[in-house]
DNA sequence: AGCACGCCGACT
DNA sequence: GTCGGCGTGCTC
C-alpha cells in the first residue's frame, strides 16, 4: 500500500489523459498542454484542406458553476486572435458569460446541442499563463470543482468579470517610511500611533499606507500625525517594478554551517532549472527564513521568479518585512484585503514579469509569477494552507504540483513537518535539508512536565471553582517575574468555563441550535455558543430541573483571573479572539508586551504563532490535553505541532528559555515526545500507527459532508449516498473503505443536522470513480440538503 | 449562478 | 379568472 505523492499520481482524467470513463454528458476532449501551435495551425492539422472547411472549434471553461468544458465555434474574424489563456465573452444559456479559452476542441459536442460562436475576445495577451492553466485544471479535477469557477477564483477581481481588459494604472501609492529605528518613549501615551509605528518597523521600515491601515484600522491618520512629528515620512510613489528601495536591513554575512550547506544545495538545484522538491526541516530559531531569502536571491540572479507562501500573513509581519527589506519593490505582498485595483496591479506586474517575487497566503499559489524558479512554503504543516470552502485545495500540495509543472525548486519548510511531507522524504521523493542547531548556538528551551494528577493546584480565594495553576507552575512564574523576565501562558480555549453542568441532573447547558456546550464568558456576563455566536444571560439554575450549576472546563479568562489572584503584582493581559477584537488591539497588545509593559500574556493560538519576544523566558502550557481529545486522527500530530510552536516562544533572546507543560495525560505520546525534543521519535511512532490503521500518509481520504434542515431527510440522503458508494465499491483487494454514513462529531450547527461519509483508499485514483458516482447522484438530492465533497480533508470535524 | 419553465394560493 | 410563490433543470 504505497502512498504516492499528489503530483506523481496520474489523476484520472487529468490533462494528460482522455476524459474519464465515468463522465456523463458530452465534454470536449482535453488539449495536451505544452504544445504551442496557433489555432490556425491546429485547425489545419485536425481538418486538412477540405473544400467546405468545418467550423473551427474552441474548448472554453465557462465561469459559471457548471461542470466540464464547453465547445464553441470560432468566427472567422477571431481565428487569428485566439490564444490559450485568454478571457472571452460567450453566449451562455439565455445571456452571456465570461469564459476562458483553453485550446482547440477536437470534436464537436453531441448531436442535440446547438453550437454557438464565441462573441468576443476580451484581451490581446492571455491573462493566464500556460503553466497556470495546467495547475488550475489539475486543481479542478483533483478537488472536484468546476474549472471555470476555479479559474475565475484565481484571478484578481478586475479580471473575473466579463469586461474588457483594463490596464491597472500605475497608481500613485502612498508609502510610509519610518525615520527612526524604534518606537520612541515620547509616544508612550499615544497607543494608536505607537502601534502604527511598531507595525511599520516590524515590516521593514517602509510599507504602503494601504497595507498598514489594513492591519491597523485608522492608521492613515496616525501615520500622518507621526509624519508631523518627524518620525515617519509619507512618500508618494508610483508603483513601479524593479526599483530597489527601502533600507536594506540585516543581511547577515555569516551563516551557520547548516544554513550554508542548505543554501549551496538549493543554489545547485536552482542552477539545474529542473523540478526538485525539498523539505527544510529546521528547529525553531534555526534561521530557515535566511535560507529562503538566499534561495530567492539566487533565483533572482538567474532571472527567475519566486513564490513564497506563508500562513496567515497578518500574523507574520516579520517575514514580510525581511523579504521587503531585502528585495524592495521586487516583491509583491499579496495580503488578504488589498483593494481590487491594487490586487490587479500586483497581479499584472507579476504576469508581465516586472515583479519577480510574490509573498502571500495560500491563494498566492495561483499568482502568475513569470519564469518561476523557486517556490517556498513556510511552516508547511500549518492547517491554514487548506482552504475550507468552495475550492477546497491544499496550497502546499498544489505548490508541489506547480513546481513540477514549472520545473521549479520547491522548498517546504517547518520545524515540525506534516507527516505526509515526512513520508515523502522517506520514500525518496523529497530531499531533506536539516537545520538542527539554532543560530548563535542558542540552546533549545528545557521542557518539563507537570502531572496535574499529582501536583494538584491548591485552592486560593476563589471558592466556587477548582484552580488550574499548579504549585510548580506558580513557583516558576514567580521566579521568572522576579528576574524581571516575561511569561506566556497558553491555553487553547476561550472564555471562563467551557461547560456548565447541573449538579443534580447532570445535564450540561447546550446551545439551542448547535450540538455543543455553551461557554461562560464572565467578562461579558453571559454564555456564548462558539459555533453560531448565540449568547444569553448566565442561567443560575439548571433549565431542566432548577438544580444548581457547576462551572467546569477552563478557558483563558479563568486563567487570567487566577494569575491576577495568585500573583497580584504581575501585569497581566489576555490575548484571544475576545480581547483582540480588532487588528489594532491585537497589534497594540503584542507591542505592549514586546515593550515589556506587561509581564504575563495569557492566550490561545494567537500567542503561539511566530512572534519574537526576547524577554520571554518561561512558557507554560496550561493544559496540553485539550487538543488531544479531539476525535480526529491528526489530533496527536496537531498537539505536537502546537506544543512545539508554543515552546519555541521561550528563550528567543540571550537568556535561555524554559517550558512547563501541565497535563492530565503525562503518558500521551505527543506530550512525552515534545518534552524530549524528539520529533523524529514522535513521527516514527505516529507513522507506524497511521500505517496500521491505514490513515494518511498511507492512504488517501475524501469526506462527503451533508448538512440539512430536516434530520430525517438528511439522514436518508446520507444513507442513499452510502448505498451508492457501497454498490460501486471496487473489489476488496483494492483496499477502499467507506466509513459511515454517520452523524458528524458535531451533530448540529446553526440548527442544521450534519452527517458525514469518509472514504479511504490506497491512492486518490482509487477514490476518484466513487467520488464521480457521488457527484452524479447529487443532481437528485433535494436542495434542502447541502452536500460537499472534500478531497484530502484537513480535519474530520 | 442566472433564468427559465411549471404547477398551486389570494387578489382586482 | 390572473399575478406570483420559489422548486428543479439546463446552459456548448
Amino acid at each position: 500500500m504505497e502512498q504516492r505523492a499528489l503530483w506523481d499520481e496520474p489523476a484520472q482524467g487529468s490533462s494528460e489523459e482522455a476524459p474519464s470513463s465515468g463522465s456523463t454528458g458530452e465534454r470536449t476532449s482535453r488539449v495536451r498542454p505544452g504544445r504551442e501551435l496557433s489555432l490556425q495551425q491546429q485547425a489545419a492539422t485536425v481538418a486538412p484542406a477540405v473544400s467546405a472547411s468545418p467550423p473551427v472549434l474552441a474548448s472554453i471553461a465557462v465561469a459559471r458553476p457548471v461542470r466540464g468544458e464547453f465547445t464553441y465555434s470560432v468566427p472567422e474574424s477571431l481565428v487569428s486572435q485566439l490564444a490559450p489563456g485568454q478571457r472571452v465573452l460567450v453566449p451562455f444559456g439565455r445571456g452571456t458569460a465570461l469564459g476562458f479559452y483553453l485550446g482547440p476542441a477536437a470534436r464537436p459536442p453531441g448531436e442535440n446541442v446547438r453550437l454557438k460562436p464565441i462573441q468576443r475576445v476580451l484581451e490581446d495577451s492571455p491573462s493566464l499563463p500556460k503553466d497556470l492553466i495546467a495547475l488550475l485544471r489539475f486543481a479542478a479535477e483533483h478537488y472536484r470543482y468546476p474549472l471555470g469557477e476555479v479559474i475565475r477564483g484565481s484571478l484578481p477581481p478586475g479580471l473575473s468579470k466579463p469586461v474588457d481588459e483594463k490596464e491597472a494604472k500605475p497608481d500613485v501609492q502612498q508609502f510610509a517610511v519610518a525615520l527612526v529605528n524604534e518606537v520612541p518613549p515620547s509616544l508612550a501615551r499615544a497607543h494608536a500611533q505607537s502601534a502604527a509605528l511598531a507595525y511599520l518597523l516590524a515590516v521593514g521600515g517602509s510599507a504602503p499606507l494601504e497595507e498598514v491601515s489594513h492591519a491597523i484600522p485608522g492608521a492613515r491618520a496616525h501615520l500622518k500625525s507621526l509624519a508631523s512629528k518627524g518620525l515617519v515620512r509619507i512618500e508618494e510613489k508610483k508603483l513601479e517594478a524593479g526599483v530597489k528601495e527601502g533600507l536594506i536591513q540585516g543581511r547577515p554575512d555569516r551563516l551557520t554551517p547548516e544554513q550554508d550547506a542548505a543554501g549551496v544545495t538549493l543554489r545547485e538545484a536552482l542552477d539545474t532549472g529542473a523540478f526538485q522538491p525539498f523539505l527544510l526541516h529546521g528547529v525553531t530559531g534555526s534561521g530557515k527564513t535566511e535560507v529562503y531569502l538566499r534561495a530567492a536571491e539566487h533565483a533572482l540572479s538567474l532571472g527567475k521568479g519566486s513564490l513564497i507562501l506563508v500562513p496567515e500573513i497578518a500574523l507574520t509581519p516579520q517575514l514580510v518585512g525581511r523579504f521587503r527589506s531585502r528585495f524592495g519593490s521586487e516583491v509583491a505582498v499579496l495580503h488578504s484585503a488589498l483593494k481590487d485595483r491594487e490586487r490587479l496591479f500586483h497581479w499584472q506586474a507579476l504576469r508581465k514579469g516586472e515583479v519577480k517575487i510574490a509573498v502571500g497566503v495560500r491563494s498566492a499559489v495561483f499568482a502568475p509569477v513569470e519564469n518561476l524558479g523557486l517556490i517556498v512554503v513556510d511552516e508547511e504543516h500549518d492547517p491554514s494552507f487548506k482552504q475550507d470552502d468552495s475550492l477546497r485545495y491544499q496550497a502546499r500540495d498544489l505548490a508541489v504540483v506547480r513546481g513540477k509543472q514549472a520545473g521549479a525548486v520547491v522548498v517546504l519548510g517547518s520545524a515540525t513537518p506534516a507527516l505526509e511531507t515526512l513520508e515523502n522524504v522517506k520514500k525518496g521523493r523529497y530531499r531533506l535539508l536539516e537545520l538542527k542547531r539554532r543560530v548563535d548556538d542558542r540552546p533549545m528551551p528545557t521542557i518539563e512536565m507537570v502531572d496535574l494528577r499529582q501536583e494538584r493546584p491548591r485552592d486560593g480565594m476563589m471558592t466556587d471553582e477548582a484552580p488550574i495553576l499548579s504549585p510548580p507552575l506558580l513557583a516558576a512564574m514567580e521566579e521568572t517575574l522576579g528576574r524581571g523576565q516575561q511569561v506566556i501562558l497558553f491555553l487553547n480555549r476561550r472564555g471562563h468555563s467551557t461547560v456548565l453542568l447541573c449538579e443534580v441532573c447532570g445535564v450540561s447547558l447546550k446551545c439551542t441550535s448547535c450540538d455543543v456546550c455553551m461557554t461562560h464568558h464572565r467578562s461579558q456576563n453571559r454564555v456564548v455558543c462558539h459555533y453560531c455566536g448565540l449568547a444569553m444571560p448566565v442561567p443560575d439554575r439548571c433549565l431542566e430541573c432548577t438544580g444548581p450549576m457547576l462551572k467546569l472546563g477552563i478557558g483563558t479568562e479563568r486563567v487570567e483571573a487566577e494569575v491576577l489572584e495568585r500573583i497580584p503584582t504581575a501585569r497581566v493581559a489576555r490575548l484571544d479572539r475576545d480581547s483582540a477584537t480588532s487588528a489594532e488591539k491585537l497589534t497594540e497588545m503584542l507591542a505592549a508586551f514586546a515593550r515589556r509593559e506587561l509581564d504575563v500574556l495569557v492566550g490561545t493560538q494567537m500567542v503561539a504563532k511566530g512572534h519574537d519576544f526576547p524577554g520571554v523566558t518561561l512558557v507554560c502550557v496550561v493544559m496540553a490535553d485539550t487538543s488531544l481529545a479531539i476525535p480526529d486522527f491528526r489530533a496527536a500530530e496537531r498537539t505536537f505541532h502546537l506544543l512545539t510552536q508554543v515552546a519555541g516562544r521561550a528563550g528567543r533572546g540571550k537568556d535561555p528559555g524554559r517550558v512547563l507543560v501541565q497535563t492530565y495525560n503525562p503518558d500521551a505520546e505527543p506530550v512525552k515526545r515534545v518534552l524530549a525534543h524528539d520529533f523524529d521519535g514522535f513521527a516514527q511512532q505516529e507513522l507506524e500507527w497511521r500505517k496500521a490503521l491505514a490513515y494518511p500518509p498511507f492512504a488517501r481520504m475524501a469526506s462527503i459532508r451533508l448538512e440539512g434542515e430536516h434530520p430525517e431527510q438528511t439522514a436518508s440522503v446520507a444513507r442513499h449516498l452510502g448505498n451508492i458508494i457501497s454498490r460501486n465499491m471496487p473489489p476488496a483487494s483494492v483496499g477502499v473503505r467507506l466509513l459511515g454514513p454517520a452523524v458528524a462529531p458535531i451533530a448540529k450547527i446553526r440548527g442544521k443536522t450534519r452527517w458525514q461519509l469518509l472514504l479511504k483508499g490506497p491512492t486518490h485514483v482509487a477514490l476518484a470513480p466513487l467520488l464521480a458516482r457521488v457527484e452524479a447522484a447529487l443532481v437528485d438530492v433535494p436542495s434542502a440538503v447541502k452536500v460537499v465533497i472534500d478531497v484530502d480533508p484537513g480535519a474530520m470535524l
